[in-house]
Formats: C-alpha cells, sequence, structure tokens
DNA sequence: GTTGAATTTGGCAGCGCTGTCAATTCTGTT
DNA sequence: AACAGAATTGACAGCGCTGCCAAATTCAAC
C-alpha cells in the first residue's frame, strides 16, 4: 500500500539526466537549461518526490530551521500568550513558503544559566538562523550566547540600531507621536502620558514620541502630565487616579501599554468619569483585552506578525547566499481607533 | 577558533572501542557491559560529543520530532493564545526532556483543503508522532489527513474515546460535578447552567458533570435553570440577564465556560446585583482573563499543559519502541476558587 | 572551420549515523 | 576441559543528498 517515497535517483532515471542535476533544479541552482529544469520538475510532479530534509542537511551541513527565541510565557503570568502567537505567526508564515521549518524556543531569561544552555541547544539543532524577540533581544546573556553560536540571527525592537548588522523594529516613536497629533486633532490640548517600565526600550520610545507629537502640534509639555507607572493594570489605575484628580485634570490620556490604558479605564469607572465623553483614553500594543472591555480601546498596533516574518525571511534569503544590507528594517505600526477615544469635551 | 565537533568516530577512537558501540551507548541499547558504557560516556564528555541529528534521521528513516497540530488561532480574533501557548509549553517540555524537537502547525480548519496540505506537510517532515489539539481532534478531515500519514498520533480531548487507541483527556465531567458539588456545599441550592456550544463535545460533557453534581448532592434538576449560550462573553451576557429576571432566580451561575462567565459577571454589574455577595458565578478553562476581571472568576482550571506532555511523551515512548496502553489517559483538571463565589446569600 | 571560453551536465566521495548480521567473549554446566 | 547458549562487540553497507571537480556540450568570435 504504503510505497517507498520516491528518492532524487528515482527522478534521475525518470528524467534521463543525473541525480546532481536534479539536485540542481530543486535548489534552484543556476545554469540549468530551461528544457532540462522542465523535463526534471515533469518527473518530480509525477512521482511526487520530496527531498528528505535529513539527507540535505546532513550533506549540506546546515538544517533548513529557523529557530525562534522568545521570554518564556509560563513564567509570569501569560497575558503575553497574544504577543508570542503573533510573532510565531509571522515567523512561520515566512518559513512555511520557504520550504524551512520553526523551532520555537521560550527561554526564561530568570534562570541563571539560560545563555549556557540555550548555546548547548542551538549547537545541537545547527538552525540556520535564529530570531530574538524582544524583550530577550536586548539583554546581553541571551544575544552573547547566541552570538557565540556563530550563527545568523536577527534581533527584533532592539530600540537601539547601531546599523552595523539587520535587525528589525517598529516605528514606536513616530507612531506615538502619530497618537499624539490624533488626540490633538480631536480637540484635546491638555494630554497626559503614563510612562512604563524605563527598563523596556520600547516602553521609553514612545514617551518621546509623545513629546515629539506634542511640538509638532504646537502643544506644551506639562511635566505634570506625565505620571511613572510600572506596565501593569493596577499601576495604570493608580496613575489615572492621581491624573483625575488635578484641579484641571486632562481631557486625554495616552499610556505607553494597553495594560495600563487598561487601568486607566477601570479608575474612570470607579470616578464615574465617562469614556470617551469625557475623558479620552489611548494605548499601545493592541492586546487581546484592547477589544474585550467596554470601552474598547483605541490603540496601536505592533506589527509583531510583520516583524517575525521579516526577520525569518532575511535569515533565509541569508542562508540562500542573498543576505540582507545591514541596517534597520523599520515595520510601521498602525493606529487602532475604538470606542476610547473622542472629541474634546465642551466644557473642558 | 571554532572547531569541528566531534563525531561519533572521534568518540569510539578516543574510548577504544566501536562506533557501532557508541551508538549503543548514546542509544541507551541494551547489552553493553556498564564498564564500556563507562568509558564511552567518559569520552562523550570529554569530547562534548553530541549526536548530528540529522545523520541519525536519515540513518534510522525518522526523524526526532513531534508536530502539535492546533488551530490557527490568527484565523479567529485569538484569544485562544493562552490555549495554544499552554500546549506548546506542555508538548516542549517533553521533547526537550527527550531530546526530541517540537515543530508547532496551526492549520485553519475553516479552509478547504487543510487536510491535503496537512498530509503533504507531515508527509515531508515524517515526524515520529503527532498530537492533535481540541477542537481539531475531532474533525473528520484533519484525523483522516494524520492518519493517512501513517505516522503515530494522540488526539487530546475527543471526548469519544473508544478505547482502541491511545488518548488524552481531562476529567471534564467529573470536574464540573466536583464545581456543582462546590456550590452546593456553599449553600447554594438553585444553581444555573450556561450551555455553551453544543458541537464543541468537551463543553457538551460539562453539562452532564452538573447534572451528576446536583445529583450527588440530592439536588433537584430544574430545566428552568438551564439556558444555552454559545460560548462567547456576549450570550453569555444574554444568558444571564435571562436567568437574573427570574423571580426566583439563581443565586449560582454555572457557566460552561470562561467567556460566557465573564458575560455574566457583566450581566451582574449592570443589573447591580453583587458578586460573590448576591450571586456566585463560577466558569470553565482558566482563561487568562479569568483573574484579570473583577471579582477575579472561580473556574476549573484545564491541564492543558498536561495533557500535551502525556501525548508528546506517549509518541516519544511510542517511537523508542515502548507504545502506551491504548485507552484513554484522563489528565484532571483543578477547581481554582477565586473571587466570584461564595456562600448563598442569607435572604435567598 | 577552428579555437578558447562559457555553459551545462555528470561522477563520485562523503556527511554521521543506524540496522543487520556475523564475530567474539563470557556464562554456567557437564 | 569442553560446549551450548547468552551476552557483548564489531564490520560494513547504506540512508538520500550536496559539494567539488572533471567531462561534455554549446557558444562566440575569428
Amino acid at each position: 500500500m504504503r510505497k517507498r517515497r520516491a528518492t532524487i535517483e528515482d527522478v534521475a532515471s525518470l528524467a534521463g539526466v543525473s541525480i546532481k542535476t536534479v539536485s540542481r533544479v530543486v535548489n534552484r541552482e543556476p545554469n540549468v537549461r530551461a528544457s532540462t529544469t522542465a523535463s526534471v520538475k515533469k518527473a518530480i510532479t509525477k512521482l511526487d518526490y520530496r527531498p528528505n530534509p535529513s539527507a540535505r542537511n546532513l550533506a549540506s551541513h546546515r538544517a533548513r530551521l529557523i529557530v525562534l527565541v522568545y521570554d518564556d510565557p509560563s513564567t509570569y503570568d501569560a497575558p503575553s500568550a497574544g504577543y508570542i502567537i503573533k510573532l510565531q505567526e509571522g515567523a512561520l508564515r515566512a518559513c512555511r513558503s520557504e520550504g524551512f521549518e520553526l523551532l520555537i524556543h521560550p527561554c526564561s531569561h530568570r534562570d541563571s544559566g539560560v545563555g549556557a544552555e540555550l548555546q548547548e541547544q542551538i549547537r545541537q539543532i545547527r538552525p540556520s538562523g535564529i530570531v530574538v524577540a524582544a524583550p530577550l533581544s536586548n539583554l546581553p546573556e541571551i544575544v552573547d550566547a547566541v552570538k557565540a553560536t556563530n550563527t545568523p540571527y536577527v534581533r527584533l525592537s532592539t530600540g537601539t540600531g547601531n546599523g552595523k548588522q539587520y535587525e528589525v523594529a517598529t516605528n514606536d516613536r513616530d507612531i506615538s507621536a502619530g497618537m499624539t497629533r490624533y488626540l490633538a486633532e480631536l480637540g484635546h490640548t491638555r494630554i497626559a502620558f503614563i510612562r512604563g517600565d524605563r527598563t523596556h526600550l520600547a516602553v521609553g520610545n514612545r514617551f518621546w514620541g509623545y513629546r515629539d507629537g506634542l511640538e509638532q502640534c504646537g502643544l506644551p509639555f506639562a511635566e505634570e502630565l506625565v505620571v511613572e507607572g510600572d506596565n501593569s493594570i493596577g499601576s495604570g489605575e493608580k496613575c489615572a487616579e492621581q491624573l483625575l484628580q488635578m484641579e484641571n485634570r486632562p481631557t486625554a490620556i495616552f499610556a505607553a501599554n494597553d495594560d495600563m490604558a487598561a487601568g486607566v479605564v477601570r479608575a474612570a469607572a470607579r470616578m464615574r468619569i465617562g469614556i470617551p465623553d469625557q475623558l479620552s483614553v489611548a494605548g499601545c500594543d493592541d492586546i487581546s483585552l484592547a477589544q474585550m472591555i467596554f470601552p474598547a480601546l483605541t490603540t496601536i498596533r505592533q506589527p509583531l506578525s510583520a516583524m517575525a516574518h521579516a526577520a525569518s525571511k532575511a535569515l533565509i534569503d541569508s542562508a540562500r547566499g542573498r543576505p540582507h544590507e545591514p541596517g534597520l528594517e523599520v515595520v510601521p505600526g498602525e493606529i487602532i481607533i475604538r470606542e476610547s477615544t473622542g472629541p474634546v469635551p465642551r466644557n473642558a
């Protein structure tokens, strides 16, 4: 019943060429006559031939694999699952279309010795490339371990593209400026900002974008309208209380991430401040919670899938001998307007 | 700098044995003298030898890979990310500890022809085994495609274990009965149930568990206390309204999933019915939202990670020639008591 | 036509390991 | 001590493919 899979030899003899020529066709190598290519392809189709990955890897000394390294969500209370799924989605899309496979590699950077372990495992797998997702992409221990394996890698959202290697990031700063302008266009002049964890680079960039945005609209920057959160819902709630108790309170609050924005929504509900009638709220990240709460959050969608796709594609191209130019590839984010923002209230 | 990786030959000559003996030690095959094993192991350590996976796969005609097939979350509005991450976590744990790799394989069962495509891709990969997660594990198109590849596979939560093959599931029915009993022990006698999508088998089992639980406590089953949802938050909200408008309304509502339970919480808030003072609410699944909403949901945690682990382990064992007994392996769920349940109100 | 270069094809040696089977060494028994 | 049988080890042929290099063919220009 289950007949033996066709091998390269079967194809070669059916097409009347040598196995080497079949190999050339399969690998799209140059210098094969078009007619030859055609007959080989016909034989491949006829026999339903699929190259054996192990044999290719063994002979070519590298596996057609991309490894995606990311912060292990199970080590903390995984609301980041959506983040990871999106990264996986993008990486998988790139891999599948190029005949590569994706190996996922969560790793908990809290453990000591993750670096060594990661290095060891990558050594064993020998992938064609490694995608390192934020926030791991900013941790020296992880990055050094990856570097030590001597495998091509691409870091995502390092926030510090030095231009010496290919990197992928989003335009956090620009798009945050864009969100600020959007709020200003709605008539808001007192736009508050809730900063996040300072060690998180991407989150830091958003603050600069906020300042840029104010400046672009000719709005003054006011120290009093900036408060410091820690990325959590709870901190968003606290920050919001502080801001909303001011006598001349802001009419819009822009939070450096969605969790904190959700906290703002909660605080406003408790204080009976209507959203968006009396207060506009914007977040960043477009986590799934953003559209589940009421009112649904206006936010910035990070192009995670597209970023992971770009990074994986670059690695695959590089494995094929067509490395991408060093430098920062910027994948733009997108402002998602939902229910939590609206025109400035009349009385303000 | 980067010296050639040690091969089995290097180990063999250092240990003074044949490569076959090294192979035996590495693969833990029987009939090797303890002293030989020891010296080979020493050589392996000394040389930091790692078997080349491609070479092993090529020679042994199968890859040390497990494929995890699940419903593609990107096709719908992915709140299921947490579900998938947990499955991945368990499968990964099993694979890593056994020297296998995990390949993830989301597939959108809505597309026509997924079956053929899946089959094709598995054929190419030639994994040692396939774990098929719910709800895909109940779709004939997917299951048939997997079966056609002639690769060992394990289905998760089919709800229909026929005992003819090894399967993994949780004790949905029992644990739902347990939740019902827990509510009864809190003094509730009017416990309502919100059913979910009827085509979802696991969700269906929970209704039977609810009935079992009532019976075990000597509580009557009342048709009027059972309403029909569709697994969504919105439907939970509607069902709750219906239940809470009854003259002799229930004091506890048990929903077949957390989304619907979250809907109940929302409806209760709107109707100014205090939770858990006036109403207890329980859900199923322990989605991340469950602990983010207020009050945090009492729910049933599905042992997703443990189930995926068990399934993967079974496949790995089977690849090693130690197949598990056919039959249903039940991994028990866990009742997580949070804030949304409490004693029956006095006046009720 | 002829020549030299460019293009296209083929031959074949591995890649590092496992499966098969045969050879060797070790048991316990008579 | 001799012998069957079990336990242990080794030899060697691939697994299916790619890399390297040589051979064959085609092409371009004279």
